[in-house]
RNA sequence: GGAGAGGUGGCGGAGCGGUUGAACGCGCCGGUCUCGAAAACCGGUAUGGCCUUCGGGUCAUCGAGGGUUCGAAUCCCUCCCUCUCCGCCA
């Protein structure tokens, strides 16, 4: 969320973001709220400040009357309760004004918080205005040796390529009918040289960011609670995203979530903590089922591993002080870990600057990754798909949105709390990634070369079928 | 799932409904002492909101949320969490 101090003093900055990225919010109707609630807040406080004086000076006075009524004549009785209801009379003036305003702070508080959590991070100054993803910008391109995008497959391999969908069909890699059978549509079963390539794929992506660099291995849950989802900037506005586990309706105290990403368990894991400043970066890492419902998605991507409800991912997340530049850094860095992996994968892949329209609430700058998938796209003139770009990755600069959200901090230099700035960026996900995988590596028999960093997490093997 | 116990500051641990934001101890920071250190002694040591003439003022927070009361860490209700025993179980 964002800091409301900061949307006082210039709520320009901030209607302006909400246009640019294209989310409806009434900044007005929340300074309103905003001003109307801190008048009645102020105006209890002195009443609070009022009260508490009073009882503190004249309590005792009134305990100890309570005291003697109860063994009082009927005599004294009478004139212990006058003083009694002498001495009340302010306290309960002022217990039924702070109720009263107490109703009213009530009033306005839901309207007030819900405006508040969806007024979104603005967008960093140099994000290209945009209104969709039409509009990102290709920041740089990438493509192993002996390849490029730019002319057909057909031509540069001597063969047309086959889909991954007839790759997997013919390998015998996953089980479309099965997992529909059983969990409804999106839903597929890696079966043999299928599992065992997505699982070689996770263990390398996982191993090149713990091993190669650095970061801490952690696990996470996935079935979290609703202020996991909150707290990570993915609830309100993205609930019809996650699959929701009505526990409640059996009697449990709280509902829960599955989530859409290990960025939730690797953020989650410190809400609310003050974290001392020699920890930080925090830079870590999981690989974690998420879940996706891909509500409003009907009919995209329909068929094959690209768009599914279960996946698997490895995660990278970084959190750190408070600086720019820093947070700048760690986004390039985080970047870099990527290009190599894909490039150790040998796969043709491109980086896109997302505009403001396609950046989301939470983030101030996002790059997505797509690699080159050539049985997606158009058909071209030979009723074969033209090939084309497929979003693979997805690299985030967050700033102190989400940590403000989850309550986590760290201490500066002169012991003040300090929100720090998170990062997250996907490794790899899969089965999507297998998509570019089978069909670039694809050979003229149908059969899948290798690229020679799996080859270890394969046993050796340096072909499929 | 059944039975019981309990959640208080960084940690341990007090707390007849009324100067208890919270004793005491440990830890931590500063000081005295010392060539230096330890010990001893003295002082300080939560987070957040709002206001501020930037000195400070004020409110909230004792697992969370309600309630009783002039007044709640203390009484009542609901929930969450932890621990012990039994049952089940990868």
């Amino acid at each position: 969320m964002i800091d409301l101090k900061q949307l006082r003093e210039d709520p320009d900055h901030f209607r302006e973001a909400a246009r640019a990225k294209g989310i409806v919010v009434d900044v007005d109707r929340l300074l309103e709220l905003d001003e109307a609630r801190r008048t009645l807040v102020a105006e209890q406080e002195s009443l609070r400040s009022e009260q508490k004086r009073i009882s503190k000076e004249m309590g005792p006075e009134l305990g100890r009357r309570k005291g003697r009524l109860k063994k009082a004549d009927a005599e004294e009785a009478a004139v212990l309760q006058r003083e009694i209801a002498e001495l009340e009379a302010r306290p309960s003036e002022l217990k039924a004004l702070i109720q009263g305003l107490d109703e009213r702070i009530e009033l306005v508080e839901p309207e007030w918080r819900a405006l508040w959590l969806k007024v979104p991070q603005p967008p960093a100054s140099d994000v290209p205005p945009g209104a969709s993803a039409e509009d990102n910008v290709e920041l740089r391109r990438w493509s192993p040796d002996g390849f490029d995008p730019g002319t057909s497959f057909t031509e540069q391999k001597g063969f047309a390529p086959r889909t991954h969908l007839q790759l997997i069909e013919q390998l015998g890699l996953v089980d479309f009918e099965r997992g529909v059978k059983m969990a409804g549509s999106r839903h597929y079963v890696l079966v043999g040289d299928g599992m065992r390539l997505h699982q070689a794929i996770l263990r390398l992506a996982f191993d090149h960011m713990t091993q190669t660099h650095g970061f801490t291995p952690m696990s996470v849950p996935v079935i979290v609670r609703e202020e996991c989802m909150v707290g990570t900037g993915f609830f309100p506005s993205g609930r019809e995203q996650a699959y929701h586990i009505e526990e409640s309706q059996r009697g449990a105290g709280h509902d829960l979530f599955l989530t859409g990403t290990g960025e939730v368990g690797l953020m989650g894991y410190f809400a609310d903590e003050i974290i001392d400043r020699e920890r930080l970066p925090i830079t870590c890492t999981t690989v974690s089922t998420c879940f996706r419902r891909e509500a409003g998605a009907a009919g995209k991507d329909a068929a094959g591993l690209y768009r599914v409800h279960q996946f698997d991912k490895v995660e990278q997340v970084v959190i750190h002080e408070a600086d720019e530049a820093t947070h700048r850094a760690w986004h390039g860095r985080m970047l870099g870990y990527v290009e190599e992996l894909l490039q150790q994968l040998e796969l043709p892949y491109r980086l896109l600057q997302c505009c403001t329209g396609d950046l989301g609430a939470k983030n101030e700058d996002m790059i997505d990754v797509e690699c080159w998938i050539p049985g997606r796209g158009k058909d071209g003139p030979d009723g074969r798909p033209l090939g084309d770009w497929g979003e693979t990755h997805s690299a985030s600069r967050l700033r102190d949105y989400q940590t403000r959200r989850l309550n986590l901090r760290y201490r500066d230099e002169d012991r003040k709390t300090v929100f720090p700035y998170a990062l997250n960026n996907t490794v790899v996900a899969s089965p999507r990634i297998l998509v570019p995988l089978l069909e670039i590596h694809q050979q003229e028999d149908g059969s899948i070369r290798v690229p020679e960093v799996l080859r270890p997490y394969l046993g050796g093997q340096e072909r499929i079928g």
